[in-house]
RNA sequence: UGGGCUAUAGCCAAGCGGUAAGGCAACGGACUUUGACUCCGUCAUUUCGCUGGUUCAAAUCCAGCUAGCCCAGCCA
């Protein structure tokens, strides 16, 4: 039933081709995912991935793996490494289909040759200033005083410009469409410019490089790819993409199909920036949690599962859109609800005497380890005369609706008893630093036996058997500035408030043999391990996927 | 001002001529050994950007407006 109303027009339009027949016959369902080599992937991309190896597992097709690496200018094999363990991490497979855009360097070649033989393309010589003069504008055409070069005397430039005989930005290699088009891409686009850098896999093999709308049709349609699906921008490309497609002998003819790129409220998506962000040192690195990165949501906490549904779920079409950071947490708090192991922690310990409990007497309970799901198991935990529990669950005054510890108040030690509170201490500041209670060793299990009713139930860790952890709260992603703007605030936010580290925490010590990853400590919220530290004491606190507190005040 | 695209609730989003799905957020309430979770209820009917037209019937078809986004890199 819920199969049926997914569906989008990207879906739509791959079934009209199958339906057709003709370009798609006998072919599967081929997409591929193109990230360019310059960065880490973020949320946006986990959008692009999930379409394209979405759509191909929908139809029973398959999804390549590329690099897109036709500029070496910005790009670098430290990425490529990166960006593969994300995907997988995310859960998509690419087989053995991983490939690069400059393997096919030679076949590039060749084609921009036969578009000069077939007059379609001619080695122009004005300079990128030139370039910019001679464009037009949006009621003039553009001109290039090179257009009608004999087709031997490109052929021949052509071939000098590959053995490196210009210099860098002395002649490109222009396709020969329409000089006075609405769409400024196809003014007779740049095919090939001249770029002496050493290529991250093609070393100095080369030192011209195809441009992007001259090479991606090119790509797609040596691996055959059937649906080249790509975000909104490159609609205006699309006309170019199908003219090399057209103009160029290739095996096969794929069909471009743009939707719209993610957008989060208050995050910080833009590759340039988030560079900037590393690169000057205002997180500490691509993974740190503040990150809109794979790498950082998954420090963060962030599941793949959690990820992939919140992806689905937003849909794809043409609207540029600002989804609701809500939604990711939600999606998180979903599959977290479902799968986190709980545990008992105390964030901000105050200590619990239950005044009445034989010293040195212990006590051992079972709990489960997730009551949503038994075949989880338990784990013990044990008791004794001294606990921490929270301080905010304990009032001086209480306020009306709390029911956790005031005086005289009766709460329930979650599994263990019904305790009442007696008393308290505070120290000269005033501060609360000792509460006092008696348990009813008639309610052992937290039953009340007489079938009382206890409305508050609290969590806490002996005193005398757990760990002290370091717990970092970090908050929302980017609700702030742009860094661009060099804003005071925004680096302050990141300096002061964007993180808090805690390191009084007490947790229950089976954590520290545990092989969990992400927690949810009772009514407090979602934690997990930080995989940047070798030590369990070390958590993440994801503050923004919070259990909700339904406790208001008033 | 040339070309391209988009418009359904606070935010996403179905809908494809037969009388506005769903989710998030929000707000009520029930339940609860996590104030979580779960569950129930409310949330576009002078309504689908606006104005006309076609039709027994229009968010859907037609025309004309309006608003927003993208494009003049030898970036992708």
């Amino acid at each position: 039933m819920s199969e049926e109303i997914f569906g989008n027009f990207i879906e739509d339009f791959v079934k009209e081709d199958i339906a057709e027949g003709g370009r798609v016959a006998g072919m599967q369902v081929h997409t591929r995912f193109p990230p360019e080599p310059n960065g880490y992937l973020h949320i946006g991309h986990a959008k692009a991935i999930c379409i394209d190896f979405g759509i191909a597992e929908k139809f029973g097709g398959i999804c390549n793996l590329r690099m897109d690496d036709t500029n070496p200018t910005k790009e670098d094999v430290e990425y490529v490494d990166a960006i593969k363990e994300d995907i997988h991490w995310l859960g998509f497979d690419w087989g053995d289909r991983f490939y690069f855009a400059s393997e096919y360097f030679d076949k590039m070649y060749e084609c921009a040759i036969e578009l000069i033989k077939k007059g379609l393309a001619y080695v122009c010589e004005l300079s990128p200033e030139q370039m910019k003069e001679n464009r037009g504008d949006l009621s003039h055409p553009a001109v290039s005083p090179y257009r009608d070069r004999p087709t031997e005397e490109s052929l021949d430039l052509f071939e000098r410009m590959k053995n490196g005989e210009f210099e860098d930005g002395k002649m490109t290699l222009r396709a020969k469409i329409d000089l006075a088009s609405g769409n400024f891409n196809m003014r007779d686009p740049v095919i090939y410019r001249i770029n002496r850098i050493t290529h991250h896999r093609t070393g100095d093999k080369w030192c011209i490089y195809p441009m992007y709308d001259f090479a991606h049709p090119i790509e797609d349609a040596m691996e055959c790819i059937t649906h080249s699906l790509c975000s909104l921008e490159f609609e205006d490309h699309r006309p170019l993409y199908d003219w090399v497609k057209n103009n160029v002998t290739l095996p096969s003819k794929p069909r471009q199909i743009e939707f719209a790129r993610l957008g989060i409220n208050n995050t910080v998506m833009s590759k340039r920036k988030l560079r900037k962000l590393v690169e000057e040192g205002y997180v500490d690195g691509w993974d740190d949690p503040r990150m809109p990165t794979l790498c950082g949501l998954r420090r963060r906490g962030y599941t793949p599962a959690s990820i992939r549904n919140f992806c689905e779920r937003i849909g794809v079409s043409k609207v540029n859109s600002t989804v609701e950071y809500s939604f990711l947490e939600h999606c998180l708090r979903e599959d977290l609800n479902e799968t986190a192991k709980r545990t008992m922690a105390v964030i901000n310990p105050i200590k619990l005497i239950i005044t009445n409990y034989p010293e040195g007497k212990t006590e051992t309970f079972e709990v489960e380890n997730n009551p949503n799901r038994p075949e989880d198991g338990t784990r013990e935990v044990t008791f004794s005369r001294e606990c921490y529990i929270e301080a905010d669950d304990f009032m001086e005054e209480p306020i009306k609706g709390y029911h956790r510890f005031y005086v005289g108040n009766e709460v329930r030690l979650k599994t263990t008893y019904i305790v009442k509170c007696t008393g308290f201490k505070k120290d000269k500041n005033g501060k609360v630093t000792e509460v006092y209670a008696e348990y009813d060793p008639e309610t052992r299990g937290g039953n009340t036996p007489d079938g009382r009713k206890v409305r508050g139930t609290v969590h806490w860790v002996d005193a005398n058997n757990c760990l002290n952890a370091e717990v970092r709260l970090y908050n929302n992603l980017f609700t702030v500035p742009d860094p661009d703007s060099g804003d005071k605030d925004f680096i302050d936010y990141l300096n002061n408030e964007s993180l808090v580290v805690l390191n009084n925490c007490k947790v229950e010590k089976s954590m520290r043999d545990d092989d969990a990853t992400s927690y949810q400590f009772m009514r407090l919220g979602y934690f997990c391990r930080d995989t940047k530290s070798s030590t369990p004491e070390h958590l993440v606190y994801n503050r923004s996927v919070s259990l909700k507190d339904g406790f208001k005040k008033k």
